[in-house]
DNA sequence: GATCTAAACGGACTACAGTCCGGTTAATAT
DNA sequence: ATATTAACCGGACTGTAGTCCGTTTAGATC
């Protein structure tokens, strides 16, 4: 059993934190609110560094000493979210939280996961473009990844189950997923089900 | 049971073909070698288009003519090796080719695009960036798909089989298969046999 | 309040993919 | 040989992410 933590997607101030400067916190204000704005206004994909500097009326410097890249602002952005999508596979109710069995957990949390890329999927889509190492290695892929290894590992599937887990976070990754529901038009019941499929064949007899 | 035919990677000349004219195909010769090695020289991820028009004494827009982007250069790189590829698993001898059961060629199948991957991982990496759709549905990405598709058909999971191909190819994307081998030092023999693992209990009892 | 300094700022600059269009040329017809 | 023309060519141009560095300023010290 582990000891597993939220992890805070984007930890702001490393650690003593020297405490932002006034500025700088509202300039991060503005930002994330420029920033909110525009992506309704035209969407992820037409999104531009250049217009967030703009409408926030800040100096393009200021943007990317903020957020360090275009997938570090999602990152942000989706921050909140995603906490909260963690908090409820890790302390919410079961089956989606601790209480149910593993295969019961597992189905719930890619039936969770398709819903959340349905609602989030260009901003997950965007936060990891570009770059294998957020796509892979961003905290919050981690801690699922880390979360599927675990009940795999509950329902007695020892060999291996870290590489295991990693194989069927594969199936769930944000632009497959998005790639399917959009380009495809697959309907997220379908996605759900063959989900469930994999998993339960899976998990059959330990 | 389907005919299957070798998808040409990148379809020269679409259909009635007018003939290429002879600086045309001088130029794409040209092109083709400098590319080469450039990519041998510098790496795949340091290449640049505006490096290959220069190397190949060309123009900007010659290059972009031909190949219509980077990714498409990339493919038509690759276009050799993949149709070995696609050829050993569609006419090679078994447990890859037909002739052997389907898990024992999923199996191999699995094996063998890992150790693809391990050789032109970085090319089909490149090659797929930037466009979701060159990732998800470039041809040979969609023959391998259905060659999955079908093993499992054969195997008698009858449940929605392309879409649980479409997870099980998820785990053999390059940029994934890449990470875990360059990134987290994975051997390759692992990988592999985590993929058996994994469509061994899938295909378990039918 | 004056001084100091590390942090933050802004916007010009670079690198790269990809587009555009006026000029050139290979192939064909006459 | 000459004319014709559609395909081809080159390289200047655009859009965007990300960097650099001289300037400004918040906030701490005296």
């Amino acid at each position: 059993m582990f000891f597993v933590s939220l992890i805070p997607i984007r930890p702001e101030l490393p650690f003593g934190a020297p405490s932002e400067r006034s500025d700088a916190a509202r300039n991060r204000e503005r930002l994330l609110h420029a920033a909110r704005e525009l992506v309704n206004e035209c969407g992820v994909d037409a999104f531009t560094m250049d217009m967030l500097a703009c409408r926030a009326d800040v100096g393009k410097g200021t943007v990317f000493r903020r957020f360090g890249s275009r997938a570090g602002l999602m990152m942000t952005l989706l921050s909140d979210s995603e906490s909260e999508f963690q908090r409820q596979f890790i302390f919410g109710p079961p089956p989606l939280g601790p209480g149910a069995p593993p295969l019961e957990r597992l189905i719930a949390f890619g039936e969770a996961r398709i819903k959340f890329v349905e609602e989030f999927g260009e901003l997950a889509r965007a936060a990891s473009e570009h770059s294998p190492q957020n796509r892979h290695d961003a905290p919050p892929v981690v801690l699922w990844h880390r979360h599927i290894e675990m009940l795999l590992r509950e329902a007695g599937l020892d060999r291996d189950p870290w590489l295991l887990a990693l194989s069927l976070g594969a199936s769930l990754d944000p632009e497959r997923v998005l790639h399917s529901l959009r380009e495809h038009g697959i309907p997220q019941e379908r996605l759900a089900a063959s989900w469930r499929e994999l998993v339960t064949r899976l998990l059959k007899d330990g």
